[in-house]
DNA sequence: GATGAATGAGACTTCATTCAT
DNA sequence: CATGAATGAAGTCTCATTCAT
């Protein structure tokens, strides 16, 4: 048994990796169950066993990437003391995360969102979540004096949001500037957009206003 | 002749609005070409007379809505003088325009980017527009000293990210609180992203020589 | 009125012949109203004025074209005296004018048969109308002892036949041999096969079992 | 496996046969898939399961009914011995094969040729292979002096003609006489043509040294 | 008489889903 | 468990025809 269903998880690994390609390529209403069944080696009757419909593929693959992309955030989080340094490690992750993984990434922020109120809400609740863990940061910066105190829970979103537009360009144009250089770049934009000053390397340029340091 | 061509013109704008309705709510996949015409009051033949097919409705209306809301960030930009002030207001109307016209921002922000390579397309290069608006601003800013020299492009984009991520949250859940308190954080956050101070209250007044810091 | 009624036939004329050009190049069901109106340099409504409906287009084109090549055989045939002789000229005719028209040859034997019944059925109509010509002469023929006696109706059918499978491939593939050769050979064959010869020209070659010449 | 590719033959043939059959009535254009469906006794999309468009299905019944007549001419040819009656031979086979098969020998002659540019392409080369096989044995004659050297292609092509134009106007027109008659008349008159005498009344015995002319 | 905007029936095609083998 | 043939709803688009201007 335990075989088994260990080979119904690989099957349904298999199912899903192939969907997360075909709906980046073709988009989730063009991408065939045909085709997605295809990829993964498989027939449409597999398909349908593994899961009830197309919507949930979709909704599974949303969901199993969520979760692996939160236990990378919350371990970035975990290795960092301060509340800015740890709101940073989660932006850093999700940065590269997402950079590292275009096909994902596209799927989540592109594909997803005009797939239809399930699919849009879905996304839109998982955004939430990452947005509540910075959002939990920036509070407890706020509580520590390490920052002003401000609307936090906007901030978060406007980092996300930031972080989304970055990434997607980054991610949708063929190849451009390593992302490290973007990523520096907008370290520094976001935080000083709370205030807060380059936790590490170069606080070269001193964001104006901003009294206290929130040094690693 | 001209009250034919008025009327056409009167028809198309009727299309357009419908097809903005029908898209807004059932995502540009699910509307129907039936469905478009029946809100504008006419017949699918009625509705490619005047469109060569539905990808066509959603571009046009993707164009007229852009241009539309160019003019008016031209428009604030113009009635300011220094150029951090200048991109603080095309910053504003861009938040007022989409919070005003929340139908239009779905359309354009959801429905669209995930309608196919093609809309996405030209929702990123309508956006770019708009993110050059505000680097050209932000370049002067760097120029005239107003602030310290900074990656723009990525700046601008970033605020994009950021207007976008708000106003759609804002758009989406039925109704919250009154768009001013959003806006008056989102601009403390984003002006201060530069390392710009928040001009004053009304953004009609030239920030020139502001002093106010919002320091400790 | 005269002037009016003048203007109307030419106005029809230009009609047919657009049609003509459309049909042959597009085939019936996708030659559009719309086009054939463009090409006559008028309206939808301008055509719609003229025919009743796009059916009657064709058959007007079927009928005004029957009419001149009548015009042409009936010229052709009291033009010799000998009923073989004047059989060969109707053959000699058909073939010139259908191959000087080949857009005209192409509706009549391509698109019209395969438009639908009523079309078919006029096109077999005016074939049986050519035939009944030729099948007249042929029993004067036999009559005058110039031939043997034979099936007649039979025999004017297969020339008709064999005459429209050799100019429609004439017509249809770019360019062969100039037309000059096919019509000799053809004339051969075909009046072999009444047992008749060669009616002037070319007798060189005997026909085998031909009792009587048919001399001009 | 072999159960089902049996039942997808069987399904493919069935599919087929209902084509020929709403084709012949409706015409090619006027020839819903639907109704083809309904009267394959299957739905739209197991048509489209089957072939991928409405056109690969004429196509394939011109392929497939061509290749059963190839057969059947084939053996044909291959029954007789001498050039003169294997050419004879095979005009039989054609008149009575397609007089036996009414509705497909109008698909043939009547409806592809008119449905557009591919169908009367592949009608045409199908004729040409029908008019090579018997221009292939009037060649043979004329070496073995049988008949006296002529024009072959142009001969081939004309017999085809006439066979169906007789051939289409008894299938035609509801039923005339028997068909036996028209053959007699037809065979006559296309030997005639080619200078060759009738051969003796079963085509089954071979015009080896058939020596009666008809001749002075 | 002419124009062309508007209508609406109807065609082809796609594809998620089901189920017998 | 897997396969793939079959279903049928739904969608886009075309075009002959009408009619107000």
């Amino acid at each position: 048994m335990t075989v088994q269903q260990a080979r119904a998880r690989t099957r349904q690994q298999r199912i899903l990796r192939a969907a997360a390609s075909v709906i980046a390529r073709r988009g989730y209403r063009d991408a065939a169950v045909d085709e997605i069944a295809r990829e993964a080696a498989t027939s449409k009757g597999g398909v349908y066993f593994h899961f009830p419909g197309k919507e949930a593929i979709l909704l599974a693959l949303l969901d199993h990437t969520a979760a692996l992309l939160r236990g990378k955030v919350e371990a970035a989080i975990a290795a960092e003391r301060e509340p800015v340094a740890r709101a940073d490690a989660a932006l850093t992750v999700l940065l590269q995360t997402m950079a590292r993984h275009g096909t994902l990434a596209r799927v989540f922020a592109v594909e997803a969102v005009g797939a239809g109120r399930p699919f849009h809400a879905r996304v839109t609740a998982i955004q939430d979540e990452f947005a509540a863990m910075i959002q939990e940061q920036l509070d407890l910066a706020v509580e520590d004096g390490a920052i002003e105190p401000l609307d936090t829970a906007l901030a978060a979103r406007a980092w996300m949001g930031a972080l989304y537009s970055v990434v997607l360009r980054w991610v949708t144009v063929p190849q451009r500037a390593p992302l490290e250089a973007t990523h520096a770049s907008l370290r520094l934009l976001l935080l000083r957009s709370i205030g807060a000053e380059l936790p590490g390397a170069a606080p070269a340029i001193p964001v104006r206003g901003a009294r206290r340091s929130s040094g690693t």
